[in-house]
RNA sequence: UCCUUCUUAGCUCAGCUGGUUAGAGCACAUGACUGUUAAUCAUGGGGUCCCUGGUUCGAGCCCAGGAGAGGGAGCCA
């Protein structure tokens, strides 16, 4: 007999028949109610047994955690809080758990908890949600760029260049580091290492992506990144999932078409085939919003914020009159932000962003044309000689969640460009060979995944996003 | 890295001005009940009060140092 999963036995219709199936004891109430969960849906499937007839030592057997397999019928159920169950004929006991060690308890936990028993987290009904949703996501992502014909690229994980400049960078060597080889002037000497000189853990695949743009047009890459920064906040990963599209005869309004028609795709996808997830994490949401104060309180619930997000256009601003917005609020001149704005060119701070986002337009915000100076290297200069077609895409409660440009395709420009910033023109002479053979200009920009599953999932903390989270002085399981 | 808060039973937390044997709810165990929905009722077991040192007649509580966690900032995606 084959094992039916319970999403599926949950849409059939019960016609007595008989059926198979297996998964994890979640609650067993009254000695006679299994609630039954295998994954494949947030609901369980509630299982009859008939304590009478049923062997005590099976009855021991059913306790929370434990797997079990269930040999059954199918019926409507006579009980109120579900349509269908199955009344058991057999019951076996595949893996016992001591309840008394068990961790997860039929109760509600909390998040911190929960990531200390990261390994069994993935039982709860939260994190149910939020990896079947994660899982929809990533899908979605490939499934959009698939349909607008681009190429799905595997830039390396270990890179030799560390002229990026996005941030602290992993090393990757094979050398004992108590006793790494030297050069005559004490130096340590990578040309013996594994690679013949030194390589670090990718921050980035978009150097790299723009080489493949140049032959396919249309490409973008999907994978891991790492970053060595000492941040601890509840925004960074120390190894996170980053999706990075680049685009050949793009501009940068191209670009911010093309991003925020993918957030759009994949939030709707979500809603589509997660409906039932996110209504979960929609109530969840809800609930921890009524233990804050009345004024803290978001107005919206998960799923109406998705929609909203779906239905209305992101709000498009240059830097510059972003910080005409700020000097001229209330809230600047009222002296309520930490950082005053006075004058152009510095940097946005967290306050500022949010202020732009969560109290001035109250929707999506895609910040352009920022000051150069606070930029990349490789962002394509405007007339103006002070700014650059950057543009950061900032989203409720997340800030920065896409980063993005048009790329300097002009060589004498990004020469200068990377003079006057220090980067080493000679390591990175393969990207700069695009400007040589065939340039043309093109855009691209970085998403976080992490940082999407947080807004669609409405978690407020990036480590319960992610499977297995890697961040300062903590790598477990 | 900086600022800040926290650490007491398996979990969530209370513990008064430093004073006898450190408590509650849930969980767990045992029993009762048997169409329950985080079942209910009764009974019971369960503690390195984060660690180290100090002050004191006496420290869960005060002081110093350390560790871990949460929140905020910076860096960014």
């Amino acid at each position: 007999m084959k094992r039916v999963r319970i999403k599926e036995l949950l849409k059939t219709n019960p016609e007595n028949q008989e059926v198979l199936v297996k998964g994890w004891v979640r609650t067993f109430r009254n000695n006679q109610f299994i609630a039954l969960n295998d994954g494949s849906t947030n609901s369980n499937v509630q299982i009859v047994v008939d304590f009478n007839s049923t062997p005590e030592e099976i009855l021991k057997g059913i306790t929370t955690g434990a797997s079990i397999s269930v040999k059954g019928k199918l019926i409507a159920s006579q009980g109120k809080g579900q349509t269908v169950e199955v009344v058991a004929i057999e019951v076996e006991i595949l893996g016992d758990s001591d309840a008394e060690k068990f961790p997860l308890q039929p109760k509600k936990h909390s998040l911190e908890f929960l990531r200390e028993i990261g390994h069994l987290r993935f039982r709860t009904n939260t994190f149910g949600a939020i990896f079947r949703l994660r899982n929809n996501l990533a899908f979605a992502i490939h499934k959009f760029f698939n349909e607008k014909g681009f190429v799905y690229i595997h830039t390396p994980i270990i890179t030799s260049s560390d002229a990026e400049g996005a941030g602290e960078m992993f090393h990757v060597t094979n050398f004992d580091l108590a006793n790494p080889p030297k050069t005559d002037n004490g130096e340590i000497d990578y040309k013996q290492d594994f690679f013949g000189k030194a390589t670090n853990l990718t921050v980035s695949g978009q150097l790299e992506g723009e080489l493949a743009a140049m032959a396919f047009s249309d490409i973008y890459t999907f994978g891991p990144t790492f970053r060595a920064e000492n941040s601890n906040t509840t925004r960074h990963l120390a190894e996170f999932w980053m999706i990075e599209p680049e685009m050949a005869f793009f501009d940068l309004n191209d670009n911010m078409d093309l991003a925020e028609e993918m957030m759009k795709y994949v939030i709707k996808y979500a809603l589509e085939n997660n409906a039932e997830d996110i209504e979960f994490l929609s109530q969840r949401l809800s609930e921890e919003e009524k233990q804050k104060p009345q004024n803290e309180r978001n107005e919206m619930t998960l799923i109406e914020k998705l929609k909203f997000c779906i239905d209305n256009n992101f709000e498009r601003v240059t830097y510059t009159q972003a910080i005409e917005i700020l000097r001229e609020s209330n809230h600047n001149k009222k002296k309520k932000f930490t950082y005053l704005i006075n004058d152009w060119g510095v940097d946005l701070q967290s306050e500022h962003e949010r202020y732009l986002v969560e109290k001035h337009f109250k929707k999506p915000v895609i910040l352009t044309d920022y000051p150069k100076n606070i930029k990349a290297f490789y962002m394509r200069q405007n007339d103006d000689g002070k700014t650059v077609r950057a543009m950061d895409i900032l989203f409720p409660g997340i800030g920065e969640i896409v980063g993005g440009s048009q790329r300097e395709e002009r060589l004498d420009k990004l020469e200068t460009r990377m003079k006057e910033m220090n980067i080493p023109a000679e390591d990175l002479w393969w990207y700069l060979d695009t400007r040589r053979f065939g340039t043309c200009p093109h855009a691209g920009f970085g998403l976080g995944f992490e940082r999407l599953v947080l807004f669609v999932t409405g978690m407020t903390n990036i480590r319960d996003v992610i499977a297995f989270p890697r961040t300062p002085k903590s790598c477990e399981f």
